[in-house]
DNA sequence: TAACAACTTGTTAGCGCTAACATTAAGCGG
DNA sequence: CCGCTTAATGTTAGCGCTAACAAGTTGTTA
């Protein structure tokens, strides 16, 4: 089905079809009539790629995260499609498996498409990563790195939050209510940046405050079992700290779990800590404390600043073009593990 | 930068960039050379929907799931874009929210990129959805359903399990073990067509092994805190069962920490049974009992199969065209709570 | 050395759509 | 009723790429 054959139902011309489709003020009432029932009879679909062809413009938007199969990601997958679909836009995902390799094959595979932009998550890329970024951003079309806040490319757009900084407000969390011996246990997954970053924030933050602190790393592999693992290795050892802040929530209630079944108790004798707050951490052991991260409102504003990047809507909001980044809060959730 | 650029550079034609992209074997060495230097000069991306529109074939597959930030499908998103990746193809991803019509038009706006496949979730769609997908199905795209199996529509593939045979899976434990005073806790989401359709075979297959049995529904939201609720108010009106079965494991954990609270003995006094397997499953309360689904493998036959449809596959393996479904097995996981 | 194959490169046309301009028809004051 | 504006529709060309065919080049054989 192409426009020729709704045309020619409608007995116009393939040009006058189109006009209804975009301005459809411009045609006649009795014509737009006819081409109405045209399409209807024919069900006409229109062909974007010819479309984007003759005007050089998309209406994809393409998205690159390490995993969809986390929540974290997932929920601002979701708030990203749900602001882009209202506005007309479509998603391209890929999943890049945390490999910065297999993200620049896909920043390359995704920009064949000639999206109407580009949204990466994180500011680490490799070398030939950025270079396809910046030509892309050359080319006028825009970039953003979400999660992650702070980059020292201000050429792209950037929405997420210091994960530093989270990692400093969890150190002054454990520093405020006493705590003095602490520990972070950093995530399983060596190329979980982020988590790392927020290790390096707990440390510097806590060593600030006059706390004593340790870092360990988290066993690959299932999350839970893992922070199990961390708390039954801490007692063999009898190196228990007074308390620990974990890369995420998964690794946390895994520890509590495991102190919960060896008697510690928690948090008099060892605060715990996470971080994300997904769905389950309000209910295991009464309540882990943690901090919430935005991450549907990353999304969420990704796809707004995306809108924003529209041409025409620049001109009917300047004020909204001065944004070239947001920085979003997280928050810390105090229940009862710390 | 387009083809007429790299040509250029080359000092060739359009036609043996093109080439040289394609079937490099059919361009000589030293021409190859040099335009393979031309390539890398200009750091030419090919435009796919020029490629699409010349070749009327795409390399993208459209898929549409109910819900993105819902581990079940986000691990079968991941499956499928895993495998849709390792051939060449690329998804572009809608979510209907659980909504029928907000999925028709999700089906409309992808099938103007005039997809490779298109993948959906389940087989409720409206009338409208279905004959697009018909119309699409005639002019030669492979339509999948996924997660569903055992539908009336012949002409599209079928990846995924019987819901009412998972019902009557968990109903079949129950008994085997002992208990005859049942009870189905349904979805607080009342579109989740697939859990009512396991409490339909639970409480078909229950009655015929001589049990009795009761379905209620959960109440919308936070499922773990419906899960909670559903046993408080069991507990308040003296009609708790010998054995629950959930819709989903959030809700089963949401018991089961309400159960260890109100210091029930699970199994001994109340036997639960949750269904999906989500990675927490195994960690609370000793265990809970599930059903696993094969929800990332899911998302892989329905990649591998997409795969199979590709012009020329099938020919070089004539024994994969007639695989039209793929039946996958749920499995009971017995650990504590059953 | 003519004749023909095999290999390599180029030419032409068109995929379905839309921007820009051209044309025709209708409306209207003088 | 003429020349003008305005509205409605049509015509042309081209987006970037590739299929199909054409043409040139080399090598091989009788």
């Amino acid at each position: 089905m192409t426009l020729a054959d709704v045309a020619l139902h409608a007995g116009v011309t393939t040009m006058t079809v189109s006009r209804y489709l975009r301005t459809p003020e411009q045609v006649a009432p009795g014509t737009a009539k006819r081409v109405q029932a045209a399409l209807e009879r024919t069900g006409y679909v229109a062909n974007k790629q010819a479309g984007i062809l003759a005007t050089g413009t998309s209406s994809m938007v393409a998205a690159i995260i390490p995993n969809i199969a986390h929540s974290i990601f997932s929920e601002t997958i979701q708030g990203l499609s749900d602001t882009l679909e209202t506005h007309g836009f479509e998603l391209l995902l890929a999943s890049s498996g945390y490999s910065l390799e297999r993200e620049q094959k896909q920043i390359r595979a995704v920009l064949g498409w000639a999206p109407f932009a580009l949204v990466l998550t994180g500011r680490h890329h490799t070398p030939g990563s950025l270079q396809l970024l910046q030509a892309a951003h050359a080319a006028g079309t825009p970039v953003v790195e979400m999660w992650d806040h702070g980059s020292s490319r201000p050429e792209f757009a950037h929405i997420g939050f210091d994960h530093a900084a989270a990692g400093a407000l969890m150190a002054q969390h454990f520093v405020s209510r006493g705590y003095q011996d602490l520990m972070y246990v950093d995530s399983g997954v060596l190329e979980d940046f982020r988590a790392h970053e927020r290790g390096k924030g707990f440390a510097a933050s806590a060593t600030g405050l006059g706390a004593i602190t340790r870092t360990i790393q988290a066993v690959p592999g299932d999350p839970v079992a893992a922070g199990r693992q961390v708390l039954q290795k801490l007692v063999h050892s009898n190196q228990l700290p007074r308390a620990i802040a974990f890369a995420n929530d998964q690794l946390a209630v895994g520890a509590l779990l495991e102190a919960i079944d060896q008697r510690i108790a928690v948090p008099e004798q060892l605060a715990l800590l996470g971080f994300g707050d997904f769905p389950m951490a309000g209910q295991v052991g009464g309540g882990l404390s943690t901090v919430a991260t935005p991450c549907y409102e990353i999304g969420q504003a990704t796809g707004q600043w995306v809108v924003t990047c529209r041409p025409g809507f620049a001109k009917s909001n300047p004020a909204m073009k001065a944004i070239s980044s947001a920085r979003l809060q997280p928050s810390l959730i105090h229940r009862k593990t710390s």
